[in-house]
DNA sequence: TTTTTCTTGTATCATTTATTACAGGGCTCG
DNA sequence: CGAGCCCTGTAATAAATGATACAAGAAAAA
């Protein structure tokens, strides 16, 4: 049977709905009924129970069976997968590229910055509907703390994120530190770690091996993890305490930290108005320390 | 317990999503593991089988039916109907999307991070239409000619993006090198600055005088100097043969880096792209070298 | 009209899936 | 440091769903 490849990714004719117009003169007419119920209402007819499928067309059960076999499933199961797929693929695929559509339809292929700007908002847009408010103010109360010491850590390229999280926080609160250097030179800093001590971690997608190590020996010490990850979580989600996900898909060969510099940035934001005093004085004096003179930059 | 009516229509809070941030606060940390998920895969994670759903986010199926139960739903099935219809909704009426903008302009104060990230989707915004796609184009070019020697400097927050951009350009091309540490130590790398060498600079208000002198002396050894700057133009811009501007203005006491930020990756994901064939060997040996034997990831 | 074939629903079975009870373990508070 | 509570996953249970065998009925051919 080379059908049963069919199942697997999307057929010789792309969608469902092109599979059963393309066979509809195989179907019994009793099976065309299901067919054309489907049709009028696609995907969702197809989304519910055999059952219900079967009472809105006024057919049995087997019938339905019968059609899914037609179109080259081997099961009822299969057959949904592949309707909420591509579902799946025509409801996000607007959602990214809304505004400037019309525009573009117009001849010119979108220039690349663009579209990839289009991504970028997307994933903005999305990951602020995944973060919380009680959680990102929680984060931000436990990062106020001046009497937690607190420890930044990141992967590959999310230590670049880390790296500027750590030059803000440095700026506004003593006894924050960036862990970076060597792995090997990592297991120092826990040799400190005790239930005070905040980790913030940062890790996505082809998580790093070292990172979650450190993090977890770290939460058995008692300390309180922070985790920024992507949507699929990193296995850090496991001891951590608080969770923030950003998404991180775009037309690159990469993942965009952009989602995540967001939350970032609102969260330096906010805390530093929660601490301006102390801030402010801190600013002050850093300022006072690099320009002893009178240098006048605008 | 009166939820239980929820489950027939719609409930007090119109969607899951919209349940699921207001109810927040009362779920456990495993909890919302799966709320994450779903939220960051609206809806489809909810469509598959508790199993399923389940493994995807990393707990157990129990905790998914108990998150369910928070919500007001008696069980599984009603919440994946909920679920559907909403989709349905959404899919058959594209005017009715946008729905948090709509119903958030009537009245209640929006919260910090949307505010926030609306500043920042306005910057990325005004920053795409600032760069212009020769100028894009040219600095891509540059970037990906292998045989020019790159040297990449950032200041006191630009810094990181410096950084991000060094980690990715040194894993596409050899060649590549970022200026980090004390100042002092800057200047040995001059002395090898020639014509041949591409300097990447970034500078933002309250323009670094150590950053410029360095790149004010590169291009008086001949080297390309290639700048992202603000609006308001840092004075590298004298010397600069390409200058990417960005917006950095957010309500917040600091500068967002963001538009940057989506420059660099935007450029990143071209360049790759351009040189792919060597990209692709490149980053299949570098995999090879970290994970020596089978080690199957996630 | 009779025979054959194809189609379709009923009833049953097997499998999957949701659900619930329970016990181990971590966290908190005294 | 110890008692209690609240989570959370494991494992067993119940329910539902999908799949199948079979027989009745319709349609077509002889």
């Amino acid at each position: 049977m080379a059908k049963a490849e069919q199942e697997a990714g999307s057929g010789p004719h792309g969608t469902i709905a092109e599979a059963i117009r393309h066979r509809y003169g195989e179907l019994t007419t009793t099976e065309r009924k299901p067919a054309q119920t489907l049709l009028g209402n696609y995907p969702f007819a197809g989304l519910e129970t055999v059952a219900k499928f079967a009472e809105r067309a006024g057919v049995s059960g087997p019938t339905i069976l019968r059609l899914v076999a037609k179109l080259g499933y081997s099961g009822y199961a299969g057959f949904q997968r592949e309707l909420r797929d591509e579902l799946q693929a025509q409801v996000q695929s607007p959602l990214t590229k809304r505004p400037d559509s019309v525009g573009e339809a117009a001849g010119r292929q979108p220039n690349f910055l663009e579209s990839f700007g289009e991504a970028v908002t997307g994933n903005i847009q999305q990951t602020l509907e995944s973060v919380h408010q009680s959680e990102f103010d929680a984060v931000v109360e436990l990062l106020a703390d001046e009497k937690r010491p607190l420890y930044l850590l990141g992967g590959r390229f999310t230590g670049a994120v880390a790296n500027y999280f750590y030059q803000h926080l440095h700026t506004l609160r003593p006894n924050a530190q960036l862990i970076s250097g060597h792995e090997s030179s990592w297991r120092n800093y826990l040799l400190d770690v005790g239930r005070r001590h905040v980790l913030v971690v940062f890790d996505i997608r082809r998580y790093q091996h070292d990172v979650i190590c450190f993090a977890e020996e770290a939460a058995r010490r008692g300390a309180t993890v922070v985790l920024f990850t992507d949507q699929w979580l990193s296995p850090v989600s496991g001891v951590a305490r608080h969770m923030l996900t950003a998404r991180v898909t775009v037309p690159s060969s990469w993942d965009s930290m952009i989602g995540m510099f967001l939350i970032v940035e609102a969260l330096i934001a906010r805390i530093s108005e929660k601490m301006w005093p102390t801030v402010k004085s801190r600013v002050e004096e850093l300022d006072r320390m690099l320009n002893p003179p009178g240098r006048d930059g605008e």
